[in-house]
DNA sequence: CAATTGCTTTCATAGAATGAAAGTGTCTTA
DNA sequence: TAAGACACTTTCATTCTATGAAAGCAATTG
């Protein structure tokens, strides 16, 4: 069986040389552009940051808007309304998430708090369900949001076991996306990540101040995990030990998920 | 000013000779595919469907699946997580709809009734922001569905003004998506379509059986609009002339949004 | 065990993608 | 108002990428 999932490279994937499908990763680029500033872009800028002409940045835009996938007002682009089916396309249909909803339900009614399945995409980490426990989260953070893999109990907790090599690039992927000061190192990431042999991860007050996290990986026997689940709460409502009480059943679901990912047959 | 969005013809536009950019539209060929069936697919499905060689098929999932757009498991595509952040750039930073949740929220609060913004996709429409009323609506609509032009307020007030000729283009947009039978005609469309010289549409259990909607499009100076704002209520907590009072409200928003569209710099 | 089926790789070729440069329009400035 | 600057758009010849046929594998089935 194999999973296999956005690569650790994602858009920064200066290093093979065969580099396949040169206009598609092009495009790819600038779509990935797009949602990175959090304003419509003109073409000149788009082109600049994504390092090709004039002209074949336009003929990208043009493709992409004919999709949906860019609107453009006067001379400035965005990202376009056709990602939206697409989300619920993901959402509704993809298995992990479909499965991992009934598992989250009866793990927040158990504890009582709030459960979450994290994604891991290129260096960070995308927040794909949520339900909630019986003390609301004060922060809100919707669906999609990206989020650091070096930061909180679900971002950590995809990082055991992996090599110093791919941290060292998780290191430089968290500070290029400013999760991380310039000067954040791979022994600073090592010394929050959990003591080998323990299979879960423990936040306090990291990613959000007054919120614990306790969280898991779903297994992907032998590769690295790219999905994880999580207990979280608010410090008002929770002790360290209340939320590692629910590590069993944490534990549990995601057995249970890693199960019925092998099993998946279409 | 200039306000583009996805053209008509979106994927299928089979009538361009030009059709630049031909691995660019391919994929995202491709990509449409992936959402339109329900579950994964395989990749000599995928090829065929979509007309192209294994080869080309796969080449291009490959590089979708480096940015995430796509997931793998055993020998299946589907859509992958990279929707989501992609999604939610959208919603936070495209300019109508920030700029539409506050008119929308004053609107329901005005009326008491659901608010609802609606993007229009090629042949088909999309509820992109939605602010409950004091009934609530019994089915579940969330983000991002694909609904029929043809079928409902919201839809029919998009076409008020089209030409025959686009309007043809829609009926076979609509049965092509299975939104309407294949018998459905053009004049079947126009006996639906509000009277000439009006400005707002109804509907009475046209979609969704037991809802009544108004609805009102976002004008854009000449062009066909793109965009458009509804009320809607469950038929028991709403008559025709109740529904019909908001008009008025609704058609302050959408001039409103409007004029932010209009003077949208960035 | 043979045969079918479907995925993957290779490779020569066609033609698509590319950017320089010219063209066009718009906004700014004197 | 005119001249200049700036940014977008189009054109076009060249390069190299995208392409599918066919062969090579792998897995599944009879």
């Amino acid at each position: 069986m194999t999973v296999t999932n956005a690569q650790p490279g994602t858009a920064a994937d200066d290093g093979g040389k065969p580099s396949n499908m040169r206009s598609l990763s092009r495009a790819l680029e600038v779509f990935a552009e797009l949602q990175r500033a959090d304003r419509p872009q003109r073409l000149s800028d788009l082109a600049r940051n994504c390092g090709m002409s004039l002209p074949t940045t336009l003929r990208i835009l043009r493709v992409l808007q004919d999709f949906g996938m860019v609107s453009q007002t006067d001379k400035t682009y965005r990202i376009g309304p056709a990602v939206l089916p697409a989300a619920r396309s993901y959402i509704e249909n993809d298995p992990l998430v479909t499965a991992s909803r009934p598992v989250l339900q009866q793990v927040a009614a158990q504890t009582g708090m709030t459960a979450s399945l994290y994604t891991r995409l290129g260096f960070e980490r995308i927040l794909v369900v949520r339900v909630d426990g019986d003390a609301p989260l004060r922060y809100d953070m919707p669906l999609g949001k990206r989020l650091p893999l070096t930061v909180g109990a679900a971002g950590k907790v995809l990082l055991a076991g992996a090599s110093d090599q791919h941290l060292q690039e998780v290191v430089q992927g968290a500070v290029a996306a400013g999760h991380e000061k310039p000067t954040f190192s791979l022994a600073e990431l090592k010394a929050r990540l959990p003591e080998p042999g323990t299979d879960y991860a423990y936040s306090a007050d990291e990613r959000a101040t007054g919120v614990l996290s306790v969280a898991i990986a779903i297994n992907r026997s032998g590769l690295l995990p790219s999905e994880s689940i999580a207990l979280t709460s608010p410090v008002e409502a929770a002790t360290e030990e209340g939320l590692k009480a629910g590590v069993p059943e944490l534990r549990r679901a995601a057995n249970r998920l890693s199960e019925l990912l092998e099993g998946t047959v279409y």
